[in-house]
DNA sequence: ATGCCCCCGTCCCGGGGA
Protein backbone atom coordinates (compact mmCIF):
# COMPACT_ATOMS: atom_id res chain seq x y z
CA UNK A 1 0.00 0.00 0.00
CA UNK A 2 1.34 3.08 -0.91
CA UNK A 3 0.51 6.05 1.41
CA UNK A 4 1.72 9.99 0.56
CA UNK A 5 1.23 13.00 1.94
CA UNK A 6 0.80 16.74 -0.13
CA UNK A 7 0.14 20.17 1.57
CA UNK A 8 -1.54 21.33 -1.59
CA UNK A 9 -2.11 24.70 -0.32
CA UNK A 10 -5.95 24.69 -1.49
CA UNK A 11 -8.30 21.49 -2.02
CA UNK A 12 -10.82 24.23 -4.64
CA UNK A 13 -7.25 25.77 -6.33
CA UNK A 14 -5.81 22.55 -6.94
CA UNK A 15 -8.20 20.22 -7.09
CA UNK A 16 -7.32 19.03 -11.00
CA UNK A 17 -3.76 18.20 -9.68
CA UNK A 18 -4.85 16.19 -7.17
CA UNK A 19 -7.34 14.22 -9.34
CA UNK A 20 -4.85 14.00 -11.83
CA UNK A 21 -1.95 12.57 -9.49
CA UNK A 22 -4.20 9.85 -7.81
CA UNK A 23 -5.81 8.29 -10.48
CA UNK A 24 -1.78 8.14 -12.38
CA UNK A 25 -0.92 6.48 -9.25
CA UNK A 26 0.28 8.33 -7.26
CA UNK A 27 -0.88 6.74 -4.18
CA UNK A 28 -3.23 4.41 -2.53
CA UNK A 29 -3.73 6.98 0.34
CA UNK A 30 -2.95 10.25 0.08
CA UNK A 31 -3.29 12.69 3.19
CA UNK A 32 -3.85 16.53 2.30
CA UNK A 33 -3.32 19.12 4.58
CA UNK A 34 -3.93 23.35 3.78
CA UNK A 35 -7.18 22.68 1.83
CA UNK A 36 -8.06 25.77 3.07
CA UNK A 37 -11.59 25.42 3.35
CA UNK A 38 -14.79 24.10 5.66
CA UNK A 39 -16.46 21.12 4.72
CA UNK A 40 -19.57 22.28 3.53
CA UNK A 41 -17.36 23.58 0.13
CA UNK A 42 -15.22 20.55 -0.23
CA UNK A 43 -15.48 19.65 -3.53
CA UNK A 44 -16.38 15.92 -2.41
CA UNK A 45 -18.09 15.33 -5.41
CA UNK A 46 -14.69 15.00 -7.20
CA UNK A 47 -13.72 12.00 -5.03
CA UNK A 48 -17.57 10.67 -5.20
CA UNK A 49 -17.13 10.81 -9.37
CA UNK A 50 -13.61 8.67 -8.99
CA UNK A 51 -15.06 6.01 -6.69
CA UNK A 52 -12.84 7.02 -3.95
CA UNK A 53 -13.30 7.93 -0.08
CA UNK A 54 -12.81 10.64 1.98
CA UNK A 55 -12.63 12.36 5.15
CA UNK A 56 -12.65 15.98 5.88
CA UNK A 57 -11.67 18.02 8.68
CA UNK A 58 -12.00 21.62 7.41
CA UNK A 59 -11.48 25.40 8.49
CA UNK A 60 -12.41 28.38 6.60
CA UNK A 61 -9.96 30.15 4.47
CA UNK A 62 -6.93 28.81 6.87
CA UNK A 63 -5.86 24.96 7.74
CA UNK A 64 -8.14 22.14 6.92
CA UNK A 65 -6.71 18.59 6.76
CA UNK A 66 -7.84 15.43 4.89
CA UNK A 67 -7.52 11.55 3.67
CA UNK A 68 -7.77 10.61 0.54
CA UNK A 69 -8.15 6.70 -0.11
CA UNK A 70 -8.95 4.20 -2.44
CA UNK A 71 -9.90 1.50 0.46
CA UNK A 72 -12.80 2.66 3.22
CA UNK A 73 -11.78 4.43 5.70
CA UNK A 74 -12.78 3.84 9.20
CA UNK A 75 -12.65 5.35 12.72
CA UNK A 76 -11.80 8.83 11.97
CA UNK A 77 -10.60 11.34 14.77
CA UNK A 78 -10.59 15.14 14.06
CA UNK A 79 -8.43 17.24 15.96
CA UNK A 80 -5.54 17.14 18.06
CA UNK A 81 -6.37 16.26 21.71
CA UNK A 82 -4.71 17.99 24.32
CA UNK A 83 -6.31 21.21 24.43
CA UNK A 84 -9.89 21.68 23.82
CA UNK A 85 -9.48 25.30 23.17
CA UNK A 86 -7.72 25.04 19.98
CA UNK A 87 -9.85 25.37 16.84
CA UNK A 88 -7.42 25.05 14.64
CA UNK A 89 -8.14 22.23 11.87
CA UNK A 90 -4.66 20.58 11.60
CA UNK A 91 -5.38 16.76 12.60
CA UNK A 92 -7.12 13.96 11.09
CA UNK A 93 -6.57 10.25 11.68
CA UNK A 94 -8.02 7.27 10.31
CA UNK A 95 -7.64 3.37 10.11
CA UNK A 96 -7.47 2.43 6.73
CA UNK A 97 -6.64 -1.61 6.03
CA UNK A 98 -5.62 -1.85 9.80
CA UNK A 99 -3.09 0.73 9.30
CA UNK A 100 -3.56 4.22 11.36
CA UNK A 101 -2.89 6.86 9.18
CA UNK A 102 -2.85 10.74 9.98
CA UNK A 103 -2.76 13.82 8.17
CA UNK A 104 -0.66 16.62 10.26
CA UNK A 105 -0.34 20.00 9.49
CA UNK A 106 2.13 21.51 12.23
CA UNK A 107 2.04 25.08 13.05
CA UNK A 108 4.67 26.91 11.29
CA UNK A 109 5.39 28.81 14.44
CA UNK A 110 6.64 32.00 12.96
CA UNK A 111 8.17 34.61 14.30
CA UNK A 112 10.13 33.49 17.09
CA UNK A 113 10.19 33.48 19.58
CA UNK A 114 6.87 34.53 20.58
CA UNK A 115 3.49 33.31 20.76
CA UNK A 116 2.96 31.46 17.80
CA UNK A 117 6.40 29.66 18.07
CA UNK A 118 5.07 29.34 21.79
CA UNK A 119 1.56 27.34 20.47
CA UNK A 120 3.53 25.31 18.15
CA UNK A 121 5.57 23.86 20.42
CA UNK A 122 3.18 23.22 22.66
CA UNK A 123 1.13 21.59 20.03
CA UNK A 124 3.98 19.29 19.19
CA UNK A 125 4.11 18.37 22.83
CA UNK A 126 0.67 17.22 22.63
CA UNK A 127 1.24 15.12 18.83
CA UNK A 128 4.36 13.75 21.17
CA UNK A 129 1.75 12.36 23.41
CA UNK A 130 -0.59 11.30 20.86
CA UNK A 131 1.94 9.30 19.01
CA UNK A 132 2.76 7.52 22.19
CA UNK A 133 -0.83 6.67 22.89
CA UNK A 134 -0.79 5.20 19.31
CA UNK A 135 1.40 2.38 19.81
CA UNK A 136 -0.34 0.81 22.05
CA UNK A 137 -2.55 -0.94 19.75
CA UNK A 138 0.68 -2.21 18.34
CA UNK A 139 -0.85 -1.82 14.93
CA UNK A 140 1.00 0.50 11.45
CA UNK A 141 1.15 3.60 12.20
CA UNK A 142 1.69 6.29 9.98
CA UNK A 143 2.26 10.24 11.01
CA UNK A 144 2.80 12.23 7.98
CA UNK A 145 1.83 15.82 6.69
CA UNK A 146 3.69 19.19 7.10
CA UNK A 147 5.63 19.34 9.79
CA UNK A 148 6.69 22.69 9.49
CA UNK A 149 10.47 21.36 11.00
CA UNK A 150 13.36 21.18 8.90
CA UNK A 151 15.37 18.50 10.34
CA UNK A 152 18.65 18.78 9.90
CA UNK A 153 20.95 21.20 7.81
CA UNK A 154 21.16 19.18 5.12
CA UNK A 155 17.27 19.41 4.09
CA UNK A 156 17.78 23.36 3.38
CA UNK A 157 19.50 24.98 0.65
CA UNK A 158 20.39 27.71 2.70
CA UNK A 159 21.40 26.60 6.48
CA UNK A 160 22.49 29.77 7.54
CA UNK A 161 19.68 32.10 5.85
CA UNK A 162 17.23 29.96 7.96
CA UNK A 163 19.19 30.22 11.63
CA UNK A 164 17.13 31.60 14.08
CA UNK A 165 13.64 30.72 12.02
CA UNK A 166 10.90 28.80 13.56
CA UNK A 167 11.26 25.86 11.59
CA UNK A 168 15.38 25.45 12.18
CA UNK A 169 15.18 26.37 15.67
CA UNK A 170 16.62 23.77 18.28
CA UNK A 171 13.49 23.59 20.19
CA UNK A 172 11.72 22.45 16.61
CA UNK A 173 14.17 20.47 16.26
CA UNK A 174 14.15 18.68 19.20
CA UNK A 175 10.41 17.85 19.46
CA UNK A 176 10.76 16.62 16.06
CA UNK A 177 13.61 13.94 17.04
CA UNK A 178 11.87 12.89 20.69
CA UNK A 179 8.81 11.52 18.31
CA UNK A 180 11.43 9.71 16.28
CA UNK A 181 13.56 8.75 19.22
CA UNK A 182 9.87 7.51 20.79
CA UNK A 183 9.51 5.10 18.40
CA UNK A 184 8.66 6.64 14.80
CA UNK A 185 11.05 6.26 11.79
CA UNK A 186 11.51 9.46 9.49
CA UNK A 187 10.75 7.10 6.63
CA UNK A 188 12.87 8.63 3.87
CA UNK A 189 16.00 9.00 6.22
CA UNK A 190 15.18 5.00 6.73
CA UNK A 191 16.06 4.66 3.28
CA UNK A 192 18.23 7.58 2.05
CA UNK A 193 20.47 8.80 5.00
CA UNK A 194 22.42 11.14 3.87
CA UNK A 195 20.55 12.10 0.65
CA UNK A 196 19.32 15.57 -0.60
CA UNK A 197 15.89 16.21 -0.76
CA UNK A 198 13.27 19.09 -0.94
CA UNK A 199 8.89 18.86 -0.42
CA UNK A 200 8.43 22.77 -0.47
CA UNK A 201 10.03 25.62 -2.73
CA UNK A 202 8.76 29.06 -1.83
CA UNK A 203 6.66 30.99 -4.49
CA UNK A 204 9.23 33.91 -4.63
CA UNK A 205 12.20 34.55 -6.20
CA UNK A 206 12.61 31.95 -8.65
CA UNK A 207 12.93 29.08 -5.93
CA UNK A 208 11.62 26.17 -7.68
CA UNK A 209 13.89 26.94 -11.18
CA UNK A 210 17.06 27.56 -8.53
CA UNK A 211 16.23 24.68 -6.52
CA UNK A 212 16.25 26.74 -3.10
CA UNK A 213 14.59 24.29 -1.63
CA UNK A 214 13.86 22.32 2.31
CA UNK A 215 12.39 19.29 3.73
CA UNK A 216 9.40 19.52 5.71
CA UNK A 217 6.82 17.16 4.30
CA UNK A 218 7.63 14.05 6.24
CA UNK A 219 6.46 10.70 7.21
CA UNK A 220 7.04 8.93 10.55
CA UNK A 221 6.13 4.96 10.59
CA UNK A 222 5.55 3.20 13.70
CA UNK A 223 7.85 0.09 14.22
CA UNK A 224 5.10 -2.09 12.89
CA UNK A 225 4.82 0.25 9.24
CA UNK A 226 8.44 0.38 9.65
CA UNK A 227 9.08 -3.32 9.09
CA UNK A 228 6.62 -3.30 6.00
CA UNK A 229 8.94 0.15 4.68
CA UNK A 230 9.86 -0.99 1.07
CA UNK A 231 10.52 2.43 -0.78
CA UNK A 232 9.89 6.03 -0.22
CA UNK A 233 10.18 8.96 -2.54
CA UNK A 234 9.19 12.67 -3.17
CA UNK A 235 7.25 13.36 -6.60
CA UNK A 236 9.04 16.22 -7.65
CA UNK A 237 6.38 16.27 -10.94
CA UNK A 238 3.15 18.01 -9.65
CA UNK A 239 5.70 21.26 -8.41
CA UNK A 240 6.18 21.99 -12.24
CA UNK A 241 2.97 21.62 -13.13
CA UNK A 242 0.65 25.46 -14.24
CA UNK A 243 -0.18 26.69 -10.56
CA UNK A 244 1.29 24.39 -8.34
CA UNK A 245 1.44 24.13 -4.73
CA UNK A 246 4.24 25.24 -2.94
CA UNK A 247 4.60 21.33 -1.62
CA UNK A 248 4.85 18.28 -3.55
CA UNK A 249 4.10 14.95 -2.51
CA UNK A 250 6.30 12.31 -0.40
CA UNK A 251 5.73 9.02 -0.50
CA UNK A 252 5.86 4.88 1.28
CA UNK A 253 5.21 2.13 0.07
CA UNK A 254 4.74 -0.83 3.00
CA UNK A 255 4.38 -4.12 1.93
CA UNK A 256 1.06 -6.39 2.86
CA UNK A 257 2.21 -9.21 4.39
CA UNK A 258 -0.93 -11.79 4.31
CA UNK A 259 0.75 -13.96 7.35
CA UNK A 260 3.13 -14.67 9.17
CA UNK A 261 3.77 -17.33 6.89
CA UNK A 262 4.07 -14.49 4.36
C1' DA B 1 17.42 45.73 3.21
C1' DT B 2 13.12 44.57 1.26
C1' DG B 3 10.15 42.05 -1.34
C1' DC B 4 9.31 38.91 -4.84
C1' DC B 5 4.18 34.93 -5.04
C1' DC B 6 -0.16 32.77 -3.98
C1' DC B 7 -4.78 31.79 -1.66
C1' DC B 8 -8.91 33.24 0.87
C1' DG B 9 -12.85 36.18 1.78
C1' DT B 10 -17.54 38.91 -0.18
C1' DC B 11 -12.97 41.42 -1.45
C1' DC B 12 -9.91 45.46 -4.94
C1' DC B 13 -6.83 44.93 0.64
C1' DG B 14 -5.08 42.47 4.56
C1' DG B 15 -3.91 38.18 6.84
C1' DG B 16 -1.33 34.10 6.45
C1' DG B 17 1.93 31.27 4.54
C1' DA B 18 7.47 29.39 5.44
Amino acid sequence: MRIASWNVNSAKARIDHIRDWFAAGGADVLLLQEIKSQNESFPFDVFAEMGWHVAVHGQKSYNGVAIVSRYPIENVMCGLPGDPSDEQARYIEATIKNTRVVSIYLPNGNPAPGPKFDYKLAWMKRLYLRSQALLADEIPVVLGGDFNVIPQDIDCYDPPGWVGDALTRSESRSAFFKICYGGYTDALRALNPSGVYYTYWDYQAGAWQRDNGIRIDHLLLSPEAGDKLVAVGVDRGPRGLEKPSDHTPIWCELAVRRSRAN
